[in-house]
RNA sequence: GUGAGUGUAGCUCAGGUGGUUAGAGCACCAGAUUGUGGAUCUGGGGGUCGGGGGUUCGAGUCCCCUCACUCACCCCA
């Protein structure tokens, strides 16, 4: 027998995964509204892949070593069948684009999505276990102006919230034989004195031998020096993209720092990789990453498209909004009507008026508590109702209606029949335009 | 996966060396003002002191275990 419901803890949601209560919608609302309009001003059409896809297809795309692949997904099994929760976008954007023809029909496309990604990890400030994104991608062409529209919009985007002081930061791990290259060379740097090196380092040698220069370690950073880097190995092809880039944003006022030590963790990155950091931060700063992925349809199975995008997670940008105070004075959305009921026949009435304000467009809503109308009009005034329209025996015994201006504190009676004319007049008057 | 810290009311927190019915502020409800809001005053509701076990005459307080949260490492989509 399994114990009631007495004996267990309070039901809370799963570890790592928080509620959007109603207070904090409104911020979720600036981060969804920015990110739609700025992407869809710039002619991002917006995709909504499903949420589980076959555990394969990450495992193909992310690639089958990383950490994301071997225990980081929420993995779902029934029957022969293995689904997971997408870790990341860019794989379920890139199959919903082959799956719909696109890659036949209309090969270039600009894609945005915001939603949930999930990942099962030990959650940490600013990384919870479902978490949202905002991902764009560019699917079918090496222009380098397509890297220019995604590194912007992703700057854009912070901008729009209002943050400032950004700092764009660009790197390219080139491609096939120059890319092979470069991790050769560097392999052959580090090889003989990786025994100096500490424990985090020679892990990193093995699994990706690029993120062994992140490492802090002074001592590191000083085995560092002379190590050869990806830009001097580009293929003059490569070479001329990257430059092509950085000249474009520059050209549009964007300001790039060129930054080796950029490098996704991804196998499918290729040539332009980037991030968009708030120095501010400091350590942690990075508020987006992204970068080209020129060869990911190729592995799912479709012709060999070129394609860029980045993610942008939520959670690290209401972390910095937040501590910018850029999230105060964010109300919620109240309808502008509150209807006060004096007594119980007011109390039938005040649904009738309700909807009659609803007919004419103007928001309303009342008291399902028969409260007290002292305690009517105090919610009326702390939610934030522009008015409260009041009713009870006198006024039906009248034929009106009592309107209140919440924000002026005036009040008078009208005819019920003008009620819908006198409630347009006074919020007409307190927003004007 | 590793390490550390914290768990007392919806929220933020008090509760020296264990000692009777566990407190405050905010929030909430009601009244003062028998049909009217953000102030004030008065009163009120609300707590498995994360959970379990142990030590003890007695545990919010000490010990063990466990769970959760937080922070860092790892990893980074």
């Amino acid at each position: 027998m399994s114990p009631s419901t007495r004996d267990r803890e309070p039901w809370r949601a799963p570890r790592g995964m928080r509620d959007v209560l109603p207070e904090e919608a409104p911020a979720w609302d600036r981060l969804e509204g920015a990110a739609r309009r700025l992407s869809r001003s710039r002619g991002f059409r917006e995709i909504r892949p499903v949420l589980l896809e076959e555990t394969e297809l990450f495992t193909r795309s992310v690639g089958e070593v990383t950490d994301i692949v071997e225990k980081e997904m929420f993995t779902l099994k029934k029957g022969d069948t293995s689904l997971s929760l997408r870790p990341e976008g860019t794989a379920g954007i890139a199959r919903a684009y082959l799956q719909a023809g696109y890659a036949k029909r209309a090969p270039v496309q600009k894609l945005f999505t915001v939603g949930p990604m999930f990942r099962y990890e030990r959650p940490q400030k600013g990384r919870d276990r479902m978490f949202t994104q905002f991902d764009v991608e560019v699917i079918g062409t090496l222009d380098p102006r397509a890297d220019v529209e995604v590194v912007h919009l992703a700057a854009c985007f912070f901008e729009d919230l209002g943050i400032e002081g950004l700092e764009v930061r660009l790197n390219s791990m080139g491609d096939g034989a120059d890319r092979d290259a470069y991790r050769a060379a560097l392999r052959a740097f580090l090889a003989p004195k990786m025994d100096r090196h500490c424990d985090l380092c020679r892990s990193r040698f093995e699994r990706n031998v690029l993120r062994v220069l992140d490492c802090k370690n002074p001592d590191c950073q000083a085995l560092h020096e002379g190590a050869p880097g990806i830009l001097d190995f580009l293929s003059p092809e490569n070479r001329g993209h990257f430059e092509e880039v950085g000249a474009l944003l520059e050209s549009l006022g964007r300001s790039v720092v060129v930054d080796p030590g950029i490098v996704r963790g991804l196998d499918y990155y290729t040539r332009t990789v980037f991030e968009v950091h708030y120095p501010a931060l400091g350590a942690r700063s990075a508020l987006c990453g992204g970068g080209r992925y020129d060869h990911l349809v190729r592995d799912l199975g479709g012709p060999d498209l070129a394609a860029v995008g980045f993610a942008i997670g939520f959670t690290p940008t209401l972390l910095v909004l937040g501590e910018l105070g850029l999230l105060d004075d964010l109300p919620e959305s109240v309808p502008e009507a509150y209807v006060v009921a004096a007594d119980a026949a007011g109390r039938r009435e005040a649904l009738a008026i309700a909807e009659e304000l609803r007919s004419a467009g103007i928001g309303a809503t009342f008291d399902l508590e028969e409260r007290g109308l002292k305690a009517q009009m105090k919610v009326a005034g702390k939610v934030g109702h522009l008015l409260a329209v009041l009713i009870g025996e006198d006024e039906l015994a009248r034929g009106a209606v009592t309107i209140k201006d919440m924000v002026r504190r005036e009040q008078r009676e009208v005819p019920r029949g003008e009620l819908t004319r006198a409630v347009r007049a006074i919020l007409g008057s307190a927003e004007p335009g």
